[in-house]
DNA sequence: CGGAGTGGTACA
DNA sequence: TGTACCACTCCG
């Protein structure tokens, strides 16, 4: 009957290891306990005493407790939940307690297609060119001078009416901080959106144009980091 | 230094007596271990070991183990997160998300007295005579004969508008399986109520006038459960 | 008094 | 509603 079994973590600093412990009796009886055992015998039980024994040194955002693994997803939900970096909402009427938006669902068990109005958890209503919102802000450094945005690439194309390029460098690191899957751009065609923006824009796509991306581009913005490397390493000698 | 004080604890049979000792040192210390003693002089260490001692015949379900007190709310609270026993509760469209009743609470750290709309956890709606809800279903025996509902005193008067007996024993049943106090019925005069129902009815007592209980009545009924165990021996007697 | 094991609760 | 944390019980 094995009721219990130890196991090394990679994800953790080497001597840690991990039991998982069923629970036998009682209401909660069939859950199971997930528990850690620091390099020197200590029985950690929650995250927060294993943050408290590893110290600072060692960052737990993206650890799993219960699996024992790393979890990469995690860090961008935990960004996504914090209120000071969501992005502008639509404003309405607060008597709405529902999202405004709806989502069509399929019933799958039906045969005919049946579409219906999705109640309860929903993901929260994206405004299309939420990015306008921001027209007129800037970030400053501390004497208050205006710091000048980035340059886009010449291959990177706004897709939506007079976006600056402020406008969409702000789509583009929105999608990064908000999206777990691949941040690719819009599949329609500039046209048809000018015309009528909206009909067919992916929220949770930047709006910027699909755009190819080449061997050719990723090995210079290898060298680009290399480079950049290299510059801190120089200024941190200087430091010393 | 008084660090152990003995005492009699009235909750218990005669003859049991409650100690209370102090944690001296180590990571526990300054907590306190409770230990009782049965009138034969052996140390009782935990509840399971309490139950062993005193047997069948004592029921420690509501017994505190560690203040020693009988706790006449936790037996309770247990039937009531079971919800197949739950009141039926108002039905409104669902589109508010937010409960139809709202609490008033006292901000008590402020001097002047502020009424404020108390968002967050709340009790859960309750419907004014929900009893009437319940008008026409019975239960029945195995061969589907309708059960004859019980007779009331005639000292308990029902307090609303046209309450049948058994809406009052519905409303009584319930009243003792959900209020964690005592069950006393409502307050106010059965006159004011019939006029406007729902004005000042108390929704956590059953719908009945407060009565008063006299020695008598207690004594009555408990001849009765005495004549009632007594015919259940018989029967029992009649079963070997 | 320690600690394994379960319960209870606040939070997401 | 489920989960994570930690308080608590019970017994060594």
């Amino acid at each position: 009957m094995e009721l219990k079994r130890q196991s090394d973590c990679p994800s953790l600093p080497p001597g840690w290891r991990r039991e998982e412990v069923v629970r036998q009796s009682g209401l909660s009886a069939g859950k199971t306990d997930v528990y850690y055992y620091s390099p020197d015998g200590k029985k950690v039980r929650s995250k927060p005493m294993m943050a408290r024994y590893l110290g600072e040194g060692f960052d737990l955002a993206t650890f799993d407790f219960r699996t024992g693994k790393i979890n990469h997803s995690s860090i961008r939900k935990r960004i996504r939940q914090d209120s000071s970096l969501s992005l502008p909402i639509r404003q309405t009427a607060s008597i709405f307690k529902q999202p405004v938006t709806v989502k069509r669902i399929r019933e799958d068990t039906d045969s005919k297609t049946k579409t219906d109005l999705k109640h309860g958890p929903q993901d929260p209503p994206k405004q299309l060119f939420w990015e306008k919102r921001l027209q007129g802000f800037h970030a400053v450094d501390s004497s208050e001078d205006i710091l000048k945005a980035l340059d886009l690439p010449r291959n990177v194309q706004g897709v939506g009416p007079e976006l600056s390029t402020e406008n969409i460098l702000q789509s583009i690191s929105a999608a990064l901080h908000m999206n777990n899957g691949p941040v690719m751009g819009q599949g329609n065609n500039k046209q048809a959106l000018s015309k009528n923006p909206g009909a067919n824009i992916d929220a949770n796509q930047p709006h910027i144009q699909q755009t190819m991306i080449t061997e050719e581009d990723i090995k210079r913005q290898e060298m680009k980091v290399i480079e950049a490397r290299r510059r801190l390493e120089e200024a941190m000698k200087g430091l010393l």
